[in-house]
DNA sequence: CTAAGTTGGTGTTATAATGACACTAAGAAG
DNA sequence: CTTCTTAGTGTCATTATAACACCAACTTAG
């Protein structure tokens, strides 16, 4: 046991993760398997142990729930009202991440358990305050989006322009001018274009695209500026 | 005593507190008189009482350090790090505030304290990883006042252009252009020009503008987005 | 083997936003 | 009344943005 003069609250984190799944852009919940609020969907979270930093818990719970590591991770808010849990006080320093379904085969490890993806916009009523830490996930979202080029953690290694349009439309909610999209990307020179071109579809087959990376660390040294 | 089966770390909020002293963007700092970093100076702080949230702890402290209340506060990052206190595990919520020095005589109520205003650019090595937060503090003002209309907080209710534009200037660390920077706010629509101009300076008198919020958000509604 | 269906891929032009640039106005101080 | 200092203003060239339509490539069905 462990004492002190004052009350202390409990430490947890919470992850909302982004998933892309055929187009539609989904968060991973778990269904609640006690109370308080058995039953209902949650972001998936825990407690910080002791000796692991913020940022390794919810590393540590973002294994444990997908499956996956070396995502895009990065620290959201902290909620920590006085009620939020019926229990005691509990502090939640949420984190959102984005994996990328594609590659990683994410399903296989959550579609056995109490784990679902949902869509975006097809929520259902969360435990907690966790409707609120989804919203402020997806807004920071939707505010990033524009300024880094973090879509690209969502979509596979390899992607077709239309793929990346998609997404930039499916997250920012307006539809984008594919001429323009495809002059601006190409004129930013941060996309290599693949000798792979897609194969199976039922019509003209798309080209292949990576995002360059090293190439776009060095133009941000020089002052470039991602912008869409 | 409070007794839990397994340890839990204390739990306290940090002040990044700016202000603006006759063109200086300044931080307040409190100079510790205990262990560990006696001496050192360090963000102004404390721990959160179990009654109050996470907000209302940064403002109590806000207000005792300071002796305002209603500026901007804004949470910014949780810094939990297993080692960052040498006693125990402490977890701190940072926050940062924008206070206006001239109208609230602040000065009066830190001057005798062991509490001082630092430039922005000649900043003491501080306790724990506090200069880490205030860097990151600083950060966010740099990208946040390009898309919001945050640097009226920080000057007076009456300001002139020159003013407005030396803040932009110090923040962003580059010159701008006089007639376009002008050009743009008017464009914007956004402030009121006062009919009262400067007196007792020894050249022509510039006229004071007041930030117009309510017109602001009026425009924030139809789609406007401020930025400089 | 040909037509229909589907998505991929490409340029031009008008309009708007940005950035560079220099002088006069007003008032105070000597 | 001259000098000093900061306030305040407009134009133009360049760049970025937004609107817009057709042919190409491949599959499938008849």
């Amino acid at each position: 046991m462990y004492s002190y003069k004052y009350p202390r609250p409990a430490l947890t984190v919470d992850c909302v993760v982004f998933g892309l799944d055929e187009g539609d852009l989904k968060v991973l919940l778990i269904q609640r398997g006690i109370e308080p609020f058995e039953g209902k969907w949650a972001l998936p979270g825990g407690f910080v142990s002791p000796e692991e930093s913020l940022e390794a818990a919810a590393k540590r719970e973002l294994k444990e729930e997908t499956g996956v590591e070396d995502v895009f991770l990065e620290q959201l808010y902290t909620v920590g009202d006085v009620d939020r849990d019926p229990r005691e006080r509990v502090i939640t320093v949420a984190y959102y991440a984005l994996v990328n379904l594609q590659d990683f085969d994410v399903h296989a490890s959550t579609d056995a358990s109490n784990a679902a993806w949902f869509e975006i916009d097809d929520l259902p009523e969360l435990a907690f305050d966790h409707n609120m830490i989804l919203q402020m996930a997806l807004d920071r979202l939707r505010g990033k989006i524009r300024y880094e080029p973090i879509g690209f953690e969502l979509l596979p290694e390899k992607f077709t322009l239309t793929q990346l349009q998609q997404l930039y439309e499916k997250i920012l909610g307006e539809k984008l001018d594919k001429r323009n999209f495809r002059k601006k990307l190409q004129k930013m020179g941060i996309l290599i274009a693949l000798d792979e071109i897609q194969k199976d579809v039922a019509h003209r087959a798309a080209r292949y695209y990576s995002f360059d990376e090293e190439q776009y660390e060095k133009k941000k040294e020089k002052g470039f500026h991602f912008e869409m």
